[in-house]
DNA sequence: ACTTGGCACTCACTTGTGTCGAGTGCCAAG
DNA sequence: CTTGGCACTCGACACAAGTGAGTGCCAAGT
């Protein structure tokens, strides 16, 4: 028994069963593949693999299906990654490249993606923490009330709305804003966001009494703009596509539109940051712990702002997807909005 | 043959189909509602609706369903709004006023529209031609790009990034950029979008020469924002409750989850705008003129900041839904977001 | 002129039975 | 270790019969 060749009959059962989506059989895997043996000795390897837990069998008289794990070792021992064409990137570029905003270059990727992969895309904006602060400016809007806008390196702009009972539109208010607003950019200019707590906690001590609540304020309010929950945004784009299979598949999509709804747990699968930068991370099945997305994949990778990963895009997809070509086009869409927003 | 007691036999059957989403027969709608008179009657009733087209049989030996003017007539005629109990109105509110910013305002919106009708909720961002400026700020962001931040009364914000082959760094730069931002928020803050691009048409002649090129991007930028597929921003909660009806009925989600993808087909579901403030409206099946949407109903509103309808919101549901109910929600959601984005 | 009970009829849905065939496991021979 | 053969399993599909909710129509009643 050739270990070698129980891996190929593996990768042939995968490859089938990606294309047709029915269970494969040992008769049919020989037809379609040259593997120099005949069907019976197909079974056997069947039987073992079977054995390993990595094919099962829906039913007694029915063919294979790969299991979690045995997709699992396709992707990691069995799959190369496919190159794109030259068509296709040029196609990528042609889409991303009339993006006129941030907003623009998420609502343009994740639908390339979707297109492009046919099913979920799913998109993080740059994460606040790993971005470093371009700009803040303070623009009192009547009633005592004051916006803040933060522009972030990455194109991203974030605002609040702070309340205080000074009248800002007095010298002394506009006074306070106008050195505030100096104090705040020449503290945190160019300074990554994680220094910024620390950088303002003692920014109000400079200020004269009367104007720290005003400071407290605002800082409170950058501050909680860097509340995990807050800060983090995500989109999606493709949701359609689930429908293609809801109907030859045991994935209901109910639970699946269900868990993309939770932005929370959308964060939680493209949480892949921490490795490499082109480390195209996969998880397949029951992997991504929750209910409702035990029989969907997700194909996840980073993408940079200048050196910098600062957010992670990816798609959903049930366990039979293609991964090794899902897994080109996510890591060639990642790849060119790095370069979107690089410099 | 009394008319009156004809409709009261459609009421009946909206309510009992919509309860149930089963074809309702006469012997059970006797049954269920004490109209005075018996079941033979009831048919005779029946036969009559299903001529004038009101009613619908699926097949020979089933009940009735209601058609699309069956409910177009039921909305206009024979429901009444449902009034919302005070716990209702309550919990509105607690859930919508924690919001820090405008985005946030949004989200929360539409999950809990969806919430509370349990279907699709969609939302229109304010409408930058139906708002007024609050401030325009300008930021270089380094290498002769400056970024240009449009804040508007509504609480929304964009962006954009114009390059430039002026050095903004230098003091003639700077200088440049001061004026232009002077000039512009004098001419426009405080004034409604509409009349933003006659405004800006003569201000670079204000200008010096070699300043003019840069007034002309930036005043291109601003035009840009309000280009109208540009500025109308859409959002969306709750498409997983589509699965609810999937199941049971004739109701494919595919092109349903396709058409809720097109933001242009959103927009046009909400434009319900130019009527009364106040005014629900009700798009029933075909109405929609969207194939895909031929078996949903949109129910939809404007809100307004300040005194101005400046978007709208509406849920999508099922043709079979409960309408009294819905359109109650959906005005209380739009009225409850109107106050809070009031003055 | 309506309303009503009765009645024959229709037709989707359910249940049961039988056939079919892809696919399997096992075995003995190569 | 591989291979052809063979009995067996079991879901899928097709067809038949039974069931019952619901209808349309009609003649009698008010």
């Amino acid at each position: 028994m050739s270990e070698e060749r129980r891996l190929a009959v593996l990768r042939a059962i995968v490859q089938d069963y990606v294309q047709t989506s029915e269970p494969v059989g040992s008769k049919a895997l020989v037809e379609r593949h040259h593997l120099g043996v005949s069907a019976a000795t197909v079974r056997n390897d069947m039987a073992l693999l079977e054995e390993e837990g990595l094919i099962h069998a829906p039913h007694t008289s029915a063919g294979r299906v790969p299991t979690d794990a045995g997709y699992r070792l396709f992707v990691d021992r069995l799959s190369a990654v496919k190159p794109m064409s030259a068509a296709e990137r040029t196609a990528i570029s042609r889409f991303l490249e009339g993006a006129v905003d941030l907003d623009d270059v998420v609502d343009r990727t994740v639908r390339l993606l979707s297109m492009i992969t046919r099913q979920v895309a799913v998109m993080q904006y740059p994460s606040l923490s790993r971005s470093t602060v371009r700009h803040i400016e303070l623009v009192p809007i009547g009633q005592g009330r004051l916006m803040v806008v933060l522009i972030v390196n990455t194109g991203r702009v974030e605002q609040r709305v702070v309340e205080s009972h000074l009248d800002l539109t007095s010298e002394s208010g506009e006074a306070a804003i106008t050195q505030l607003r100096s104090g705040l950019n020449e503290e945190l200019c160019g300074r990554p966001f994680s220094e910024a707590a620390v950088r303002l906690r003692s920014l109000a001590e400079r200020f004269e009494l009367d104007a720290r609540d005003l400071v407290r304020l605002v800082v409170g309010a950058l501050d909680d703009a860097l509340v995990e929950e807050r800060e983090e945004r995500v989109v999606l784009a493709g949701t359609a596509n689930l429908a293609r299979f809801g109907t030859d598949f045991p994935l209901t999509i109910g639970p699946v539109l269900e868990a993309l709804e939770e932005h929370v747990v959308l964060l939680k699968l493209l949480n892949t940051l921490g490795e490499d930068h082109d480390a195209v991370a996969v998880r397949i099945g029951r992997e991504n712990a929750h209910i409702g997305l035990s029989s969907t994949s997700v194909v996840s990778t980073g993408y940079a702002a200048g050196s910098e990963v600062v957010a992670g895009l990816g798609v959903l997809g049930p366990t039979r997807m293609d991964y090794p070509t899902t897994m080109a086009s996510v890591r060639a869409v990642a790849r060119y909005v790095s370069h979107l927003l690089g410099p």
